[in-house]
DNA sequence: TATTGTTATACTCTATAACTATA
DNA sequence: TATAGTTATAGAGTATAACAATA
């Protein structure tokens, strides 16, 4: 017989308790992407282009998608095919391919928009105005203050 | 040019805060799982299971683990070639399989686990005690009462 | 008939390494 | 030489449906 050593209860766990977080989060949103057949990492992307409002390379929208670039660079090929982004040679560092977001992007991200900032709402009445605020200034304090690699 | 309604920036999002905060928070555990041979999701059956204590059925696991049915299943067969757990028909159900872990899957749990509340201690220390609880309870609570589909 | 779990299938993402082109 | 991005490859999870066995 071996003994475990003390362990904190499974589901009290952070990982488990953002994950399952997300979980409850996320399942407001899959139904309206999944009408759109968009997966959630296409639509970070789009979400993503659309915040920055001119292009991006590729490295950075890795970062702020939290997607590995080959990761990326398949959904872009995609995303590329249905026509929603552009991808261009940056002219000063040829390295470097440009993501923009193309006007039919624009005009699916216009069409999703609203009902997407509808089901923010209703989590936002669900959950409280403060709680939902005070969680996400706890969730960004985590993240700049435990991260163990900041780049 | 379409013009994209009003969003919420795209990093102030909470299924993004929530990514990134638990993104940062397996930075730590990546390595001590790699060095062991296990994924997230096979660490998540084992702890279940050690936090269960007795044997539970599929289903219950599943829903515990947040991991699909078919998921689990696969998971689980590989769990069991390695001689972690063990599955049995439930006597009383026999449509029932009640998953346990082996005694080699507790001392596997139990060889990781002191560096996993090291390092859990490691987490704790840099974003301060107060609030991570804090941050935990504020969690539990949106999973609570943001479920759209409460099991 | 409904439920439990597994298997089948197709798609996608993850992760590492190798490769190409450019700096 | 180092960097940026893509491609290759293997492994794994997601999601839906279909299936077998049991209740």
């Amino acid at each position: 017989m071996t003994s475990v050593p003390e362990m904190r209860p499974f589901a009290e766990s952070l990982p488990m308790a953002l994950l399952q977080a997300r979980e409850v989060a996320m399942r407001y949103f899959r139904p309206l992407l999944a009408e759109h057949d968009l997966t959630e990492q296409q639509w970070r992307v789009l979400r993503a282009l659309t915040s920055a409002d001119d292009a991006l390379d590729a490295g950075e929208l890795a970062a702020r998608t939290l997607l590995l670039a080959p990761s990326l660079s398949r959904i872009l090929a995609h995303l590329d095919e249905r026509g929603f982004v552009t991808r261009t040679i940056d002219p000063t560092d040829q390295r470097r391919t440009l993501v923009e977001l193309s006007p039919l992007g624009a005009k699916q991200v216009a069409q999703i928009a609203p009902e997407s900032e509808r089901l923010y709402a209703e989590i936002e009445a669900v959950f409280g105005d403060g709680e939902l605020h005070a969680l996400l200034e706890s969730l960004h304090q985590f993240a700049r203050k435990a991260d163990p690699d900041p780049s």
